[in-house]
DNA sequence: ATGCCAAATGTTAGCGATAACATAAATAAG
DNA sequence: CTTATTTATGTTATCGCTAACATTTGGCAT
């Protein structure tokens, strides 16, 4: 910076004004500098930036994997609102590994991000430490903790497959099984399996019955062993609610080369509304949720919040509730004419 | 950190060097300071670390999309080699705009990053030559540059779609189409229709006929209508090439829909091995690339590169290919018993 | 012209760590 | 038991930029 602001003939802060835009800078004086940056190839270096002025411009947005496209749709609205606030998103991946997700914490906070975004309300306890010592808005997502650490933008995942398992129910379905979220690992698929069983126990439905596919991720691979696993222990079942698109979109597959006419023999349903279920044949009946909106919706309190510390400014919302509704297509025996959604 | 240092009865170079692990400090001496680092609840902040040391232990890698498992797949191995050799990566996506690239690289070199790695050979003159002129190893992926700007890690797009379509020619097709890639903005793709168009010509077939699809992303939306379109232009056609897996999947649904069998009407092939087309119904003939590889090579290769830049390590190799391989499956007629892959 | 205010630019100090060198302590060798 | 050598710790000086304050310049009213 020493080298431009030498051959622009001004003075570093001079340039470091005009670099950043935001100080008052003569235009003449700013097209000497922007010549001189040019002829030299000059980069800012944001990291020495930083240091000065304590603000690093990062957020750290910390979600279970990339290969779910519900993670990718609130990624990306995350980076949407904070790109357009001047923040860059510094993203982590656990795996579902809440071992994983204390490191990554832990990793991010040394790059002292100005917000963190982590998914889910359930840390290990040194992770939930450092996400309250760390002086910084911190937001949950995609849940509702009952001990919220800070903000959360969320919905319930047990109302959702509570709503889903009421609309079967609706249509005229009585013997209805839930496939996947056995443990407890898989905090997001627990909860909706709970949400399944608080509906049978509602409806007074004769018989609840789950098939377990183990730790998440559950992916199409384990929709086919589970259905036919499903309808081997209750061959009279009429329905079925998986934990996800995928996991139902294998689970069809599988009634497909089994010859199982889907939704004659077996209705399915799924969770997020997955491109897949648009498209595939049938179609899937499943739980959409505004995945986009819960980054938006999150990336604007980190925003807030940050603006927030000054204290003129309202503090930020605590906790913002995503709506979801149920879509039905014809792998519950919606006509055709339901498909255009 | 001089809290620290103080509380634990040393100076902060001393708990620096202990933080890092990497300098000698005794083990009396690392208790009394994680001790105090405990107490304080002290988190490193690397952000200063970096502009003394001048290592920012970053490294950006741009993709085109979060919404691809292939680019997933590469950033996972990304992940795997420069997590275990202590980087972080800053990951942005662009989707699919050189435009987006070119604003990418330069905010990540504002972050100093000690390497890059971008997908494809084509960007901007500006994007060009900020990379040839940032100082840090590059490293361009997923395809063949014709002049690479430093490292490359790739394979021929063309000759993949080459060999599918000489394989198909092989299993007794000859009338073959191509649906997607119209646009030079999808350079892959874009390169998979010439390697159709050149092998239709080595062939002698006697007709090459594409369905362009628009600028990317191609995802399962634009098969049921490619495929369409497809059977109204050419209905003697027998089998078509898809630019990518989903694009296939959107196609085979759409003829599921139509009651047109395939492969018995229409063969489909589609690339990129996803999860999708080893359990959809039927499964996919693919092109599978090894595109974790992608990511542990390049990684690889950019940590070679920043240790090489000591002299007396050799030099980091300059380009590597990795190898595609094509995966029959039903829906070019390959029988029940090839569905294990 | 003179003075005044606001806008533009300059000066100084320091952000929080680490490199590089200096020194002290511990160990090994003779 | 000394001296040589390694190992552990301390000191000092930046790294590249920006906050905060100081100063200058230019425009405008009087």
């Amino acid at each position: 910076m020493a080298d431009v602001a030498r051959l622009a003939g001004v003075s570093t802060m001079t340039v470091s004004r005009a670099l950043k835009g935001n100080g008052a800078v003569t235009a003449a004086t700013r097209s000497k500098i922007n010549a001189a940056v040019d002829e030299l190839g000059y980069v800012l270096d944001l990291s020495a930036g930083s240091l000065s002025s304590k603000r690093t411009g990062f957020v750290s947005a910390i979600l279970p994997t990339l290969y779910n496209s519900n993670f990718s749709d609130t990624v990306n609205g995350i980076s949407e609102v904070l790109g357009n606030g001047g923040k860059e998103i510094l993203f982590g991946y656990t795996n579902y590994s809440r071992e994983r997700e204390e490191q990554l914490i832990e990793a991010m906070l040394r790059r002292r991000p100005e917000g963190i975004i982590v998914t889910g309300g359930t840390h290990t306890p040194r992770a939930r430490q450092l996400l309250e010592t760390a002086g910084v808005p911190v937001v949950e997502t995609w849940d509702e903790p009952a001990d919220p650490i800070d903000h959360v933008v969320g919905f319930s995942n047990a109302a959702t497959i509570e709503d889903m398992t009421a609309r079967l129910y609706f249509r005229g379905y009585r013997r209805i099984a839930f496939i996947g979220g056995d443990s407890t690992d898989d905090v997001r698929g627990f909860a909706r399996r709970k949400g399944y069983e608080r509906a049978v126990e509602m409806l007074g439905l004769e018989r609840a019955h789950v098939v377990p596919l183990g730790p998440p991720p559950i992916t199409i691979a384990h929709g086919g062993p589970g259905v036919a696993r499903l309808l081997q222990e209750w061959p009279e079942v009429e329905a079925a609610i998986c934990v996800s698109d995928p996991c139902a979109f294998g689970a069809i597959m599988e009634c497909h080369r089994n010859g199982w006419p889907v939704p004659e023999r077996l209705a399915v349903a799924g969770f997020g509304n997955f491109e897949l279920s648009r498209h595939c044949w049938p179609t899937i009946t499943t739980v959409a949720i505004a995945c986009t909106d819960i980054g938006r919706r999150s990336g604007e309190l980190i925003l807030q919040a940050i603006d927030g510390q000054k204290p003129a400014i309202a503090p930020a919302t605590k906790s913002i509730q995503i709506p979801h509704s149920i879509i039905e297509r014809e792998s519950t025996g919606e006509a055709a004419s339901s498909r255009k959604s």
